[in-house]
DNA sequence: AACGATGACAACCGCACCTTC
DNA sequence: CGAAGGTGCGGTTGTCATCGT
């Protein structure tokens, strides 16, 4: 009660990052690493919140960020993950190492909410990712379908989590309190270089800043194309991320993540990921995890039954 | 071409939990 | 053990872009 925000709101300023800002975390970080939050708005002059700093290296800055839109197998990952675990957004995102609890979060409440609505009152309510509650088939018809929802999600999750895919990562899932902890070591994920990011951002910014131009008019080439053309126009002849290689000194690791995830330590690394663990970690399986592992599923049937029902329930409100 | 409606997404807010002293 | 500070999470809001009329 009464807590005092985590930053008196004067001189904090609010609304979007801009680019400077973003530079100015980004080195910070690079040079102290994630955390301390606290202290990064005065180590760093920038006038935002703690809060607000963290939120923004996380869900943006973070190296190994994927944007744009949602793959089909994202989609349905998502969706049998809210099934299983509701709208655990962080949980989700720790199987969906490249994509941040708030992108997941978003696309959840813009797309998959009202798709799965539109399933649902849909007589034809019977797509392979929706969760039929519909009365009009059998409560024996509706379990089989939905282990089969299972399966697949099973069976999802087992390949994202085999080792020859060291991208995904799992989380220690501590079901008393919800929360989940991570190990604080580099992960050797498919990173992409947060200079991307940062180069991503810069292009819309370049086009409403013509002096930046000048600074960056050396040649070069378009570093991301896929992203859905949401972060603004491609820039013309301007590698933005090359120029952040040269301002933070390494180069974009996108293509050779593993050598750099084996290259730096964690201690040596800014870019450790606070909340993705290592994936050869040794980690307590979790009751979902057991139950995902749990190749002879023997003696989950009737645990399946009630779980379903609540899957249900959950999904449907 | 202008304007309103709708969608998408970044960011904020408040609460809950963890950690430290 | 309790208080205070720090952090993470989920819900919500604000803003900008796109679409339709």
């Amino acid at each position: 009660m009464g807590r005092p925000p985590c930053c008196d709101k004067e001189g904090v300023k609010k609304g979007p990052w801009t680019p400077e800002e973003d530079i100015m975390l980004v080195s910070y970080i690079q040079e102290h690493g994630a955390g301390n939050w606290r202290a990064v708005p005065s180590k760093t002059g920038l006038r935002r919140c703690s809060k607000s700093c963290r939120l923004r290296w996380t869900n943006y800055l973070r190296p190994g960020i994927k944007r744009g839109s949602f793959t089909e197998d994202e989609e349905k990952m998502i969706i049998q993950l809210q099934a299983l675990l509701g709208n655990k957004w962080a949980a989700i995102a720790s199987y969906l190492p490249e994509r941040t609890d708030n992108d997941i979060k978003n696309y959840w409440n813009t797309h998959l909410r009202k798709k799965l609505k539109k399933l649902q009152e849909s007589p034809l309510c019977h797509s392979n990712i929706g969760f039929s509650s519909s009365h009009s088939i059998s409560r024996g018809q509706w379990e089989k379908r939905l282990q089969t929802d299972i399966n697949k999600a099973k069976q999802a999750l087992n390949d994202a989590l085999s080792l020859d895919k060291p991208k995904l990562i799992i989380p220690e899932l501590k079901p008393s309190n919800g929360y989940i902890s991570y190990s604080k070591t580099t992960q050797g994920s498919t990173y992409a270089s947060s200079t991307e990011n940062i180069a991503r951002l810069l292009k819309g910014w370049v086009k409403k800043t013509p002096k930046l131009e000048q600074a960056n008019s050396s040649s070069a080439n378009e570093t991301t194309s896929s992203e859905g053309d949401q972060s603004g126009p491609k820039d013309e002849g301007v590698d933005l991320s090359e120029a952040f290689e040269s301002i933070f000194g390494f180069e974009s690791f996108e293509s050779s993540n593993s050598e750099f995830s084996q290259s730096m330590s964690p201690e040596a690394s800014p870019f450790q990921d606070e909340r993705k663990p290592d994936v050869g970690d040794q980690f307590p399986l979790s009751m979902l995890e057991n139950w995902l592992f749990d190749e002879g599923l023997v003696q989950g049937k009737e645990e399946l039954a009630d779980f379903s029902f609540d899957i249900n329930a959950e999904l449907f409100v």
